[in-house]
DNA sequence: GTGAAAGCGCTAACAG
DNA sequence: CTGTTAGCGCTTTCAC
């Protein structure tokens, strides 16, 4: 391993000089700048990562704690927050929070600058994350509705608005008996699509109390299993399902039983995930900016460890209504 | 921040026994164990995982590196790799083997005891990774074919295996006209598979010279220009794509112009991804233990990072045949 | 503009 | 079993 002590013996220059070099090159002077970068480039010289952050408090790391890093629904988040990183030369260390030891250890290690949470319902464990960062004057930005509490940057979507255009839609297109399948109670998300989706009826005149709306969980199985259990009497004109996975399970039963979409059901989703569009038949559905919120958040922690400012403001995304063939069009 | 020496004074022992303590407290009396732990916990002590990196010359971390970290098809390896590391208190980065400077940086950077490595084809890079671990003799663990020259351990499913079982339920049900897809020429997995399903179509006596086969490239959108390009015209009664996304597009294409599957069509894919079960009609494919694989690579670079043992064997994991709705059976 | 020297918080010989 | 003493490789005052 080739330290930075060795290139300060080569290139003739103090082991301070040769730092200087590498972090801010403006105090010092050109020709010994040039002189220094000859003799790393010789040597094939790599900075110790793990001793500039100790030494300088600084780690060049910041953690993306996620409810399940193993989704493919937050591939894209993840991809964008890499790419924020990747620009500013930071790593991101993704972990699920369902790990409890893991996130805890990673921020009481120092091994992070800063944390970006993301969480769809209240849970104890992210409280106390999150009163853990702000003890700390940690930077971190929450995806997702900020608990009332606390203030930290949150970038959230337009669920409301999303769930809103849908039932627009669903009204203009005269879908009569609607049901709607969200996540589970306390998953905020889906509260809110629902808010919206009530609203936008509401709104269009469609009478509430004809709503049928019922519990999910987000997964395709449950999905399959709530068609089952409330579309094989052909009951409903219009399903909208709070989430593209739990469409997915509507349309397979759907197909298996051979009740045409849309003519008998319409059915719609949200999300638009990467397999809506590739779905029999194609999911209408809301899409949201996956990438541009991990970029978003990255950008957030990343400008809030530089300037170490408090920054309590939300960034609300827009949703955008994706219409595909599995909803009947007048 | 509460550090080693706050506990060593707290208690009234030396930053030594503290270290032990925490590090292996069978070389301490249990008292002065008992002592010192009530000490941290008081305090509330955590170590600086950074300052014991630098100083041990362990970093308690590995990376894991994917062509694209951003795609479904990794996450129940990602899983699997974060499960094995879990256990043994090891932090895993995951990084995408496309961002060139990233994936070097990290192995310049000593930020991580070792690498798993996955690719589907050569490349240069990758390449040069690998020389460049085995020159600092850091271990490194392959997920996929290993490049001819270097000896480090592999894991691999066994492509071959499993078309074959595909070659051979396509011959035991009378396909006749039979279309394979590959992924690109170039890449590893795509033609392991297509040699499999040569190999077994031979095996049942099936004339090879009547199968035809296309490049593909892994992707949906290819499957769906590749469907409408060679099955409008109801030329072939089976197609095996060499994975399920491939598989999808096709779907989807015959699923449009109301080409029956399976009574016209049967179609077959490669992965058992998540939404092979869930698209219509559900894909007959080939399941691959993708969990396992991730948690057998991060358990062997663990064992390497204990031991420094070179260990070049190779782990062949099977593939299981998994008969579904898309595929006539007699 | 450059160098000397003091750490960052921890581990790991080596003594005792 | 426990303490002393050097560092790990880098950054960062503080002088010059």
């Amino acid at each position: 391993m080739i330290r930075l002590e060795d290139v300060a013996k080569d290139s003739g220059f103090s082991r301070a000089t040769v730092s200087r070099v590498i972090n801010d090159e403006s105090k010092v002077h050109p020709e010994t700048a040039k002189l220094i970068k000859a003799s790393m480039e010789k040597l094939g010289y790599r900075p110790n990562l793990i001793a500039r952050a100790l030494s300088s408090g600084r780690n060049n790391a910041v953690a993306l704690l996620l409810p399940d890093v193993t989704t493919f629904y937050y591939t894209n988040l993840i991809r964008g927050a890499g790419d924020a990183a990747e620009d500013a030369h930071y790593h991101v260390i993704t972990k699920s929070i369902s790990k409890p030891n893991q996130a805890e250890e990673l921020m009481n290690s120092n091994l992070v600058d800063g944390f970006i949470i993301r969480h769809s319902s209240f849970s104890e464990r992210i409280d106390r994350l999150l009163k853990n960062c702000i003890k700390k004057k940690t930077p971190v930005v929450f995806i997702g509705k900020p608990f009332n509490e606390y203030t930290c940057p949150s970038i959230v979507v337009d669920n409301v608005g999303g769930a809103r255009k849908m039932a627009h839609f669903f009204a203009r297109n005269n879908y009569r008996r609607i049901l709607f399948i969200g996540g589970r109670h306390d998953n905020l998300d889906s509260n809110d699509r629902k808010f919206g989706f009530r609203l936008g009826l509401q709104e269009s005149g469609f009478p509430l109390q004809d709503l049928v709306e019922v519990e999910g969980d987000f997964s395709r199985e449950r999905g399959y299993e709530i068609a089952r259990t409330h579309l094989s009497d052909r009951s409903f004109d219009a399903v909208f399902a709070a989430n593209d996975e739990t469409a997915m399970g509507v349309l397979l039963y759907l197909n298996e039983r051979s009740i045409r979409i849309p003519e008998e059901v319409s059915v719609a989703g949200f999300d638009d995930t990467f397999f809506a569009e590739y779905l029999w038949p194609p999911l209408t559905t809301i899409r949201q900016p996956m990438y541009d919120i991990g970029h978003i958040a990255m950008t957030q922690v990343l400008k809030m460890i530089g300037e170490s400012s408090p920054n309590g403001n939300e960034t609300i995304l827009p949703t955008e209504l994706i219409v595909r063939r599995s909803c009947k069009v007048q």
